[in-house]
DNA sequence: GTGTTAGTGATAATCGTTCTCACTAAGGAC
DNA sequence: GTCCTTAGTGAGAACGATTATCACTAACAC
């Protein structure tokens, strides 16, 4: 299981934009697939280290930074003072419910979209852009805390 | 001027959570009133700085986060890795539309609300909050960029 | 197979933020 | 107005996340 990949060298290549994929950037797509929910770096660096256990720090935040620039995995909030990323399969526009309880995310159709024209037209700024991000309990969390 | 207080002892009282009102928290509620636009904590401090040059990076940092804790100033991004604040006079729920021309910020309805029991329904996920920003340019800003 | 150069690992450097500690002063009690 | 308690302060060390550097390696176009 440590050495398997989950992904195609071409899919993988896709993540981080057409540029060269390396073991160690394959190692670390496949990770992040594994995860399936928010991560941070050092959390994503942990998970590499199962299967591949000499792959750096720097490497893994040089790998989340280009799949960051390609939109393959996005910036969804901090937690505990570090950045936390999620995997976006897909390039359309949406945001991410993230669970508090156990860090899965969801992605979500963008609820802010249809408001923006409001916003523009109350305040006389012209909007660019927006982040937008969800915050909950998935199904198992809540029943656990009821 | 660099002396003068723009705000009573109460209002900054308020401001500060009924804790204690130092000269230093006054000078600081003070420069953030100033700013009126979105603030990283060093760029208060440099506007500390010019009406008490004594006050130090730390003390802005407490008094940003026990402004924050009553919700009279909020966390409204990050900037080149620092996080951006803005102060938020009254207390109701509402989010920022921030300038990214020159950081001016106005407060907006909550564009969500309405949303989130959509959300909530197509994902199983109890939403328990979320945190909304909009980036655009104001009409200065906007008309200088044409 | 070769050459170019993007990617790597290790680690130092940087920078934002928090913590520590001795000291000061705000503000309540009298 | 004075005293006392303790929250707030300033300076700087510590911490932690992230980025930069550099010599080396290997992906990939040819």
């Amino acid at each position: 299981m440590a050495t398997s990949h989950t992904q195609s060298t071409a899919g993988v290549r896709d993540l981080y934009g057409g540029r060269r994929v390396s073991a160690a950037r394959r190692t670390i797509a496949d990770a992040a697939a594994l995860i399936r929910g928010a991560f941070t770096v050092e959390q994503l660096h942990d998970a590499v280290q199962l299967s591949e256990p000499g792959i750096g720090i720097a490497t893994v935040y040089r790998a989340v930074a280009a799949m960051s620039a390609t939109g393959s995995v996005a910036p969804v909030g901090y937690r505990a003072g570090s950045a936390l990323y999620a995997l976006c399969p897909g390039g359309t526009h949406h945001h991410h419910l993230v669970c508090t309880g156990c860090g899965s995310v969801v992605g979500i159709a963008c609820p802010v979209d249809r408001s923006l024209e409001d916003a523009a037209r109350k305040t006389g700024y012209t909007v660019t852009g927006h982040e937008v991000t969800l915050y909950g309990l998935c199904r198992s969390c809540a029943g656990e805390c009821d």
